[in-house]
DNA sequence: CTGTTAGCGCATTCAC
DNA sequence: GTGAATGCGCTAACAG
């Protein structure tokens, strides 16, 4: 007969510290001393106390442990804009890697970009005591993330910059990274190159923008309005916009775009009006290794962006009381080229 | 100044019930009364109360409030196999949104397939309390997932299924979109289908080869050993292997593919050869719509696994006590199929 | 080396 | 309607 079903309801009660005491003939505290490896015990006693743990099949509650330490949940708090996005399951798999290590879990937030969501889930990161937490913010209303707010929970911002409050940060070298694409655009030889970007108000579409434009303008090329387009949303308004970019008579020969969705839909206006324009993208393509078309991608690693974060707000969580306040910290993420499809 | 800061220290003491009392001049008990919204209280008093909450800037502790309630600390741990995979930070965004709608935050870990890990992370979930869990086994050695290991915390695995134990349970019509998929073939007038698979010890992998199977026979279409594959892992070893099945003399002109990666590798294989066999795979490809080739693809939502998961689970955390305990259930996730590449 | 006392913040009794 | 007492499970701080 099992000492307990999925009901969901309260099982029959777990062993706790004082059951495992009295089978050893301990006090709890001592008990207390064993569980978390403290020297101070007599090795007759923990053999004692140890067996009676596994006889009982006792195990540590997490909780009660937190409150009574007043901290220390064991808990580091993950709020992104949106999982589906394999750029923030790479992050949350970056940071849950070195959270682990250190004997922590994520406890993961989806904020659909709304900041108001974000609002409620930092919120209540903090209600459930989180050591820190590592959010996305969604926009550069960012209030509830100061430290008031946030009761002196340690913050690392992700992606996306402080704005209006001081916190460690780990950004994508974003305008070095489009820099970089769109030169070596102009380096194969091209003289008109567009830019495909999404709306401005976006911090990273606004880096890659001026990435663009400082290639063009370090090179000597011209910068035409009429080559820009700063509107597209996914695949599909891109497509469109790349399309209409290309019919013109004046189209460029290349064509830089700020994401990977954006690439993608510049791709198949390239394919589906055959003018054999180059093609050079932010991020990783999933598959452009499978492509047709020759393709620069500017790419990064984005694990490495959550294992940065994780490590930036561990560093501020284990640090010693009575050591000085450090002050927030920025790491940026470098990009690399990758040119796919020369050789097919 | 600020009466906090980042450094990971122990925050001046943030207000608790008792503070909220005080100001208010009631007892801890009101405030609390007034926090979780019982009806039995003044309305002066309740206005009293809740005015000094936001002069305090109280916030309600989930870790007492979850200690003294002896259960639901609102948290739900889910447990993937490997979250770089876009098919579990779907699941994971499914399962998030149904939690969200209940109040409950997820708890997130990675196993890397490794079943130690998973018993090791169960048990830590279960150590913090969570309400439930829903896990995606590594393997079929389930034994730290029975009820008794779990303390009776409710449980539902999604993907694959229970194995020496009794568990809610979500799955894909692994067995019935494989025999879709290969029976499409089949109607688009091949007779020689082959299939691309991995090795038959993952549950999947056996359902689609299975459905590859009865497709081919229920058409009286052959089934030959020689144009089966089951040693693919990843794209690289997948084109190797449809290489090696398509450079053959009798070689199938249709291929069935059990994963997309399978998929990609096989479509790498095809264009490099340039056979133009038929490609058929199971799992949503990323990029399908601009690949170059005809594809079929067998399809489902991979978010709705994770929400019928987080269903499943909240049906039994929420359950009444008193509520006989229901016998464990199966979902199944039903598949669609999608071709693409036909019109370009 | 070990035990005792006390209390983390909240909510469930049971009084009034 | 409201309050006082009590304890969830664990562990500092102090004895001994």
């Amino acid at each position: 007969m099992p000492q307990s079903d999925r009901s969901g309801r309260p099982r029959r009660s777990a062993p706790t510290v004082r059951d495992v005491a009295a089978r050893a003939g301990v006090s709890p505290m001592t008990v207390s001393r064993v569980l978390r490896g403290e020297p101070r015990v007599s090795p007759s006693t923990r053999t004692r106390v140890l067996a009676a743990v596994d006889e009982l099949g006792y195990r540590l509650d997490e909780v009660a442990r937190s409150l009574r330490l007043g901290r220390a949940s064991g808990l580091l708090g993950l709020v992104v804009t949106n999982l589906a996005n394999p750029f923030y399951s790479r992050l949350a798999l970056g940071a849950e890697e070195v959270a682990r290590h250190h004997g922590l879990r994520l406890v993961l937030g989806s904020t659909g970009g709304e900041v108001r969501r974000e609002a409620e889930l930092t919120d209540d990161l903090v209600s459930r005591r989180v050591d820190g937490m590592i959010v996305v913010p969604a926009a550069s209303e960012q209030t509830h993330l100061d430290a008031e707010t946030l009761r002196g929970t340690p913050l690392v911002l992700a992606s996306r910059p402080p704005s209006g409050i001081e916190a460690d940060t780990v950004l994508v070298d974003d305008f070095g990274g489009a820099r970089a694409g769109a030169a070596q655009l102009v380096r194969d030889g091209h003289t008109s190159v567009g830019f495909l970007g999404n709306p401005p108000g976006l911090f990273t579409g606004a880096e890659r923008f001026r990435g663009w434009r400082a290639a063009l303008e370090e090179a000597g090329v011209p910068v035409r309005d009429a080559w820009v387009r700063r509107d597209a949303r996914d695949i599909g308004t891109a497509q469109a916009a790349a399309l209409d970019l290309l019919e013109r008579s004046d189209a460029p020969t290349a064509l830089f775009c700020a994401t990977n969705r954006l690439t993608l839909g510049a791709y198949r206006a390239v394919r589906q009006i055959g003018t054999g324009t180059a093609l050079a993208g932010f991020d990783a393509v999933e598959l452009a290794d499978v492509l047709e078309g020759p393709l620069l991608i500017v790419s990064y690693d984005a694990d490495e962006i959550g294992r940065r974060a994780a490590r930036l707000l561990i560093d501020r969580v284990l640090a010693e009381p009575g050591t000085p306040v450090r002050p927030a910290r920025r790491s940026v993420v470098p990009t690399t080229l990758v040119r796919y499809g020369v050789t097919r």
